[in-house]
RNA sequence: UGGGGUAUAGCCAAGUUGGUAAGGCAGCGGGUUUUGAUCCCGCCAUUCGUAGGUUCGAGUCCUGCUACCCCAGCCA
């Protein structure tokens, strides 16, 4: 659509630019590193964009590596789905995906490169000793008594760790550095752990894990990675990630660059906290339409393009950042007022019986399936004595702002006649169960010929026609704009975050929409003057479900709220 | 004075060598409209965290101050 769309600009592309005019590069390389321990969500979604785009527009590469570092936290079903999700998104990556796991013969070479340097001891101290001798933000840490261990010595004890001769949480490999650095991460970091744990692609064969800040820097240096881009909190990493892959014989040496996380309104990006929604049933599950994962939000009927747009939107940069609701809700709705279909939907029906016609009569009308685009064609619906419309579109009595059905006034139905409510029936409870309307059979596509006008429009569908509905509408998940900042997170969310209705839908509807549980063959309708709305995988050929994925604008909304 | 970062509108964000504050979202006014939608038009920072300084000229350079974020996992 927009083919002149400008290149994006932010501080890391600058800082390419600048590396490609010194001559630094012949290509670019960058890479998506998720650990495969969670389902991903919006925000990485922003570092997915950010990582392919570049490569992309610079005609370099970007891998897919999972950092598979930590076993016991991992497994095949995150990488699986996560594989799924970056496709989904539209991205492919270099060649196979990559895993840090497939470099632990490498990085197992280099740590006795570190060894054999004098830059690396095993310690025998335990964990709680570690964190004393560490020091704390003021006070510089203390040597290990194991620091001074002979390069000999080391050799044999890393050794024996591999070959599992040490317990867990015996000992630990270190790099010798600074106990006394202001920068905590470089007061001889820990560079292996022993674990005996079971890993999704290494099986049994590893006793000893790497740590990140040893692993990452140089499975970018093995991929050559040109630019790592990483979020703020590993900028002070960033020395400890200079310090290995310069002492260490790698041929190309990767520099990290960081940018600030999304954050985004009335939800949360962490996941820890998202587990948590999904374990305690807060929600249905990792793809509940509320939830900020890629996979809800596809359910919600999200594009992959309208969140594209979204991350190109937001921007990059060092900033803390909390962006609103309002941003990603106007991509798809940019997006889908253009491509998606407009049909009738009924959410609340109330009968509305026309008096002056005849019980068996059906009239077929054209309605256009996009009121600005005729090469979308139109559809087939059908007119008959019995109607629902919205029960929210009548009312008895109302003033001038009000421009929907009121008794003894005038309305257009949507794509068919004016009619005129002449009187209603109430229940016992003195609900209104029928309207009787009269309609004008002169109005079909003109205004009235006695020039009366008509301002309101309302929508409508056939009640013998009509196909059952369940229609899920979705609200914010918490009722403050930062969960996070909450005591209790779980505390803040929003009670009436989903909204079940029993509605009936056109009669177009039931022969086009196919059931299927296929997520990535989203049908997305407009349900006029409703909103935004998909085919809910729920969707059985009795019952037709339909998420609701935005509202519509609402400026009467606001007029009714303001009084 | 532990260290590392960040401050431009309600939100996101351009602003590259100092030359007189892009754009988007939201909001507000008006027009078109058989969706209170879309679309169209207009408005929305004398000022860039703050106090000084340099300069003919500072969001951009210098100095001081303030606020907020991150770091003390054998997590990533």
């Amino acid at each position: 659509m927009a083919e002149t769309a400008p290149r994006p600009t932010n501080f890391i592309r600058q800082i390419i630019d600048k590396d490609l005019a010194a001559g630094l590069h012949d290509k670019i390389a960058t890479r998506f590193p998720p650990e495969p321990n969670g389902y991903l969500h919006i925000g990485h979604a922003k570092s997915i964009c950010l990582n392919f785009d570049i490569a992309q527009d610079y005609q370099g590469m970007c891998n897919l590596r999972f950092d598979d570092t930590n076993p016991e936290k991992e497994n095949i079903d995150f990488v699986n789905s996560i594989k799924a999700d970056v496709q989904w998104l539209g991205y492919q990556w270099q060649g196979k995906e990559r895993y840090s796991s497939d470099y632990f013969d490498a990085l197992y070479g280099f740590a006795v490169e570190l060894i054999e340097k004098g830059l690396a001891y095993v310690d025998f101290s335990t964990q709680d000793e570690v964190r004393e001798m560490r020091g704390t933000l003021t006070a510089p840490g203390k040597n290990s008594p194991y620091r001074d261990t002979s390069i000999e010595e080391n050799l044999a004890h890393f050794e024996k760790m591999k070959n599992g001769e040490y317990k867990e949480g015996q000992c630990s490999l270190r790099a010798k550095i600074d106990m006394t650095s202001a920068f905590m991460c470089m007061r001889d970091p820990i560079l292996y752990r022993v674990k005996f744990a079971h890993h999704h692609q290494t099986g049994d064969k590893w006793c000893i894990y790497p740590m990140y800040d040893f692993t990452h820097c140089l499975s970018d240096a093995i991929e050559g990675i040109t630019h790592s881009l990483c979020s703020l909190e590993f900028q002070d990493n960033r020395r400890l990630y200079d310090w290995v892959v310069e002492n260490v014989s790698v041929d190309t040496i990767p520099h990290q660059y960081e940018f600030s996380r999304l954050n985004l309104e009335y939800t949360v990006l962490s996941k820890r906290k998202l587990i948590q929604l999904v374990e305690e049933s807060h929600v249905s599950g990792w793809d509940d339409p509320r939830m900020p994962t890629v996979a809800g939000i596809r359910r919600r009927g999200y594009t992959a393009s309208s969140v594209r747009e979204f991350c190109q939107r937001i921007g990059v940069t060092k900033m803390e950042n909390m962006v609103e609701m309002s941003m990603l809700e106007a991509c798809i709705r940019d997006e889908l007022n253009v491509s998606a279909p407009r049909r009738m939907a009924v959410l609340a029906p109330v009968k509305l019986i026309i008096e002056n016609m005849d019980d068996g009569h059906v009239e077929w009308l054209d309605a256009p399936n996009h009121p600005n685009n005729p090469d979308m064609g139109t559809r087939k619906v059908p007119f008959a004595k019995e109607i629902f419309i919205e029960q929210e579109d009548f009312r008895e009595a109302a003033n001038k702002k009000f421009k929907r059905l009121v008794l003894e006034k005038e309305v257009r139905l949507r794509n068919a006649y004016v009619v005129k409510a002449n009187r209603v029936e109430k229940d016992e409870a003195g609900n209104i169960t029928t309207i009787f309307c009269t309609y004008d059979a002169d109005t079909l596509g003109k205004d009235p010929a006695d020039g009366r006008k008509v301002k309101g429009v309302i929508h409508w569908v056939s009640a013998v026609h009509a196909k059952d509905a369940e229609i899920r509408l979705y609200d914010r998940l918490f009722n403050v704009p930062n969960p996070a900042g909450e005591e209790d997170f779980t505390g803040s969310i929003n009670p009436t975050s989903l909204t079940l209705m029993h509605g009936k839908v056109e009669h177009a509807l039931s022969e086009e929409v196919t059931i299927s549980s296929d997520t990535d063959a989203l049908q997305s309708y407009q349900f006029e003057r409703q909103g935004y709305f998909c085919v809910d995988k729920d969707s059985t050929t009795d019952k037709l479900v339909f998420n609701r994925t935005v509202e519509l604008r609402d400026t009467w909304a606001k007029v009714e709220q303001a009084g």
